[in-house]
DNA sequence: ACCTGAACACCGTTCAAGT
DNA sequence: ACCTGAACACCGTTCAAGT
């Protein structure tokens, strides 16, 4: 995964504290989110974890935010990886969209922080996100376009994928779903008893079944 | 609505600073993260606009965290009432639902930070909301619960709502698609150059569908 | 180019005291 | 019961300096 451990870095030959000190933050940032499932800690703190001084970290990052947004990049890459591999070797594209949904709803039940920082967050300023974390987004985005696409080519999906305007829409409306419901079952808010694998099949069949027919809107 | 002015409060013949400073504590953060779209504002800066010590707070809530979770519950109630009054003199379910879809996805739109501290904040802690605004996205959610009964009343829906697992399912499923949309739509992470309504219209849709018709899963 | 240490203005929270 | 003021240990960020 990405997170390079100090002791490859160091069997590279390069010092821990001047060859890559940027992902070291990230890291140590990440395994802090991971470990308190909080994101108050102090910049200060990182620093200390990295075994650098507590102001090392400003020739990496014009300030903590941006740290924070790489981390959160980070999360995204890790998500996107999870998933591409939960769909190899499916055998059409209703149950790629099954075993999609089931990791990405399972990445952010295994690390609610993570995932909170991914999209709750802070990380906007004036509503806008930082660039890197924004195409980490995307990039996630595009492993449910591949599903959509290949349920449009088998037939399984009733979708115009020639017109784009659709295909986005389809794409946002699934993506929608799963991480609306990924961020209930992280809060608590379902409010049932029912497993969370049972939710996210309902939901995905729900999704299918507006998938199929297409009758007048 | 829940915005109560200081004016109301001294007209009242109560004393700000003595009747009810939780409230204006709570006004005055709204106030801020509304205008500032953020909400890393200290909470000595609340109580300043709030024209007391910097510790009076402190009678009023435990900490920081705890005021900040009783701006969410106030918002949860301002998103309870518009998507409430939103479906008002509606003829079906489905237009409620478009109805309802529309207000949710505006209101988080023209508030944004107000909703990012809704729901993808630091409010959690170990993982475990605040009652109080636990409590009302509970009440939130209730309002898309009467629309899918309606529905299935008038046929529209095949929902079993006699299934309380299905109804909680299936209400879950319209929540988080909306939710989704919503948070996809305040960060710019549609990828699209489609109009809010146009997007809110093409889920709804797709969602509807999955509502009617009821096929082997 | 990258890192350090001192410095600044702030903050959350606690505590003893006032009414 | 509610509010104040002083105090504590901390923080984000800046700056001058070191290599």
């Amino acid at each position: 995964m990405l997170n390079i451990s100090a002791e490859q870095h160091l069997s590279d030959g390069r010092n821990y504290h001047h060859g890559d000190l940027r992902r070291a933050l990230i890291s140590a940032a990440r395994a802090l989110i991971t470990e308190t499932q909080d994101w108050t800690f102090s910049l200060r703190e990182v620093a200390r974890r990295a075994g650098v001084s507590h102001n090392a970290p400003y020739n990496h990052f014009p300030e903590k935010r941006d740290m924070l947004a790489a981390v959160a990049a980070d999360g995204f890459e890790t998500l996107r990886q999870r998933t591409l591999q939960a769909i190899q070797s499916t055998q059409s594209a209703r149950e790629a969209l099954a075993k999609c949904a089931h990791a990405y709803v399972q990445n952010g039940v295994e690390n609610p922080a993570l995932y909170r920082l991914m999209f709750g967050s802070e990380l906007a300023r004036d509503n806008q996100w930082p660039d890197e974390a924004h195409a980490a987004g995307q990039r996630t985005k595009a492993v449910i376009e591949e599903i959509v696409c290949r349920g449009a080519d088998s037939g399984e999906f009733a979708v115009d994928i020639d017109d784009t305007d659709e295909l986005t829409g389809v794409v946002l409306s699934l993506w929608s779903a799963v991480h609306g419901l990924t961020m209930f079952v992280i809060d608590g808010m379902t409010g049932t008893s029912r497993s969370v694998p049972e939710l996210v099949d309902q939901l995905v069949a729900m999704q299918c079944r507006g998938l199929r027919s297409r009758m007048a809107q």
